[in-house]
DNA sequence: TTGCATACCATACAAATGTCTGGTAATCAA
DNA sequence: TTGATTACCAGACATTTGTATGGTATGCAA
């Protein structure tokens, strides 16, 4: 029989490799919790996620193969793999979506089926809404936004973040720094890439 | 036998249904994947996956359930869930993360090992450093930090974030705000939880 | 026509996996 | 002591699930 541990250590250790693999996208069988713990019985785990189940901590599909889950039905995070481009050029989205310089980061989209993309940003024009250079911005590709939003967009072949504003038959891309200009773009001419919906800032490494 | 589709086109929806549950983290079967389609033979389902293998677009562990995966790109683990915690009392903080009330998120820290906990932002007076009120900063804990970091500390019996600086025999707590006073707490009072490594802003929901 | 490829079906088998019944040992409180 | 609780083990069984083998029908090209 294997060593014999304190009421409630092997559970608290059993819930954070549950959460790890459920967060990865690959959820364990309970053998597969057995063998990771060294427990000579299937039943150990099996104990151990089932009281994790009543204490409210996981959840399960009865009969299901790796049927635990996270509970609190909107804080279950998925993961996606989301592209980390580096200078994008006109046009050159798609292809650069595809093949990515920076690799991927993790994101939790709130919308399943969003097409995402991550983007080192540049230059001190968003300086005023917390953007900073160095920091990543996370954007969903679509080709409209509203007024207040920040986006991204193509301008002179380049993608640029700028706070959207609509006025009447117009739309401007203004930065948030006193120092630069807003951009107009001729009617009909802006080539929207996305919507800013997180912006990360790395302050190690 | 249900209706014949022109070539390629069945094992494009199929990709996509994929896509979709190995991102939301919920892996299918073959025989789930039969059900959605209404084949009447798992072996449909299993000659489009196994196509699909073959294609590149999927991966599998073969013999294991629910073992297909998305290609490439890794998700570089370490990928850890991490506690968000809303406000911290004095000592508390074992507890709070233990049973966090915000949920969890996504983090990809580089040190394995690491102790890691994720707060809300609340107050105006790092908005000089780009961390503004409703921002989320990522903590690891750590018992001392370096003079121009970023950290986190227990001022009042409130957890408050501010940048470090340290001076010949003293430490203070400055406010990246000029409205905010630097904090100079009693030598060797200084309760530090830990240093900022991330900063997050959701931009939307 | 013939041959080949694709899309789908039917059925079976074996491996993976969830579930159950009963047991031992340690700890703690009445 | 007794009883209750917790942590773990052993072995079995039943369902779920991956895998294989062979078959039907359609379209296309030589």
């Amino acid at each position: 029989m294997a060593a014999r541990t304190p009421p409630g250590q092997t559970r608290r250790q059993v819930l954070r490799f549950m959460r790890e693999r459920l967060i990865a996208g690959r959820p364990p069988t309970v053998r597969e919790v057995q063998e990771a713990f060294k427990f000579r019985s299937v039943q150990s785990a099996r104990e151990h996620l089932e009281i994790l189940v009543e204490e409210g901590k996981l959840t399960k599909e009865p009969g299901v193969s790796r049927g635990y889950r996270l509970p609190g039905p909107p804080l279950t995070p998925p993961f996606a793999p989301v592209p980390l481009l580096g200078q994008v050029q006109a046009g050159a989205l798609t292809e650069a979506i595809e093949d990515p310089d920076g690799g991927y980061i993790g994101v939790q989209s709130a919308g399943s089926g969003d097409e995402l993309f991550a983007l080192k940003v540049t230059g001190e024009s968003m300086i005023d809404a917390g953007i900073l250079p160095g920091d990543v911005v996370i954007v969903r590709c679509q080709p409209t936004a509203d007024s207040g939003d920040i986006v991204v967009a193509l301008v002179d072949g380049e993608a640029t973040v700028k706070l959207l504003k609509k006025s009447r038959r117009r739309v401007e891309l203004h930065p948030a720094n006193p120092a630069f200009e807003p951009i107009v773009p001729a009617a009909g001419d802006l080539s929207l890439l996305g919507k800013v919906i997180e912006v990360r800032r790395y302050l190690e490494k």
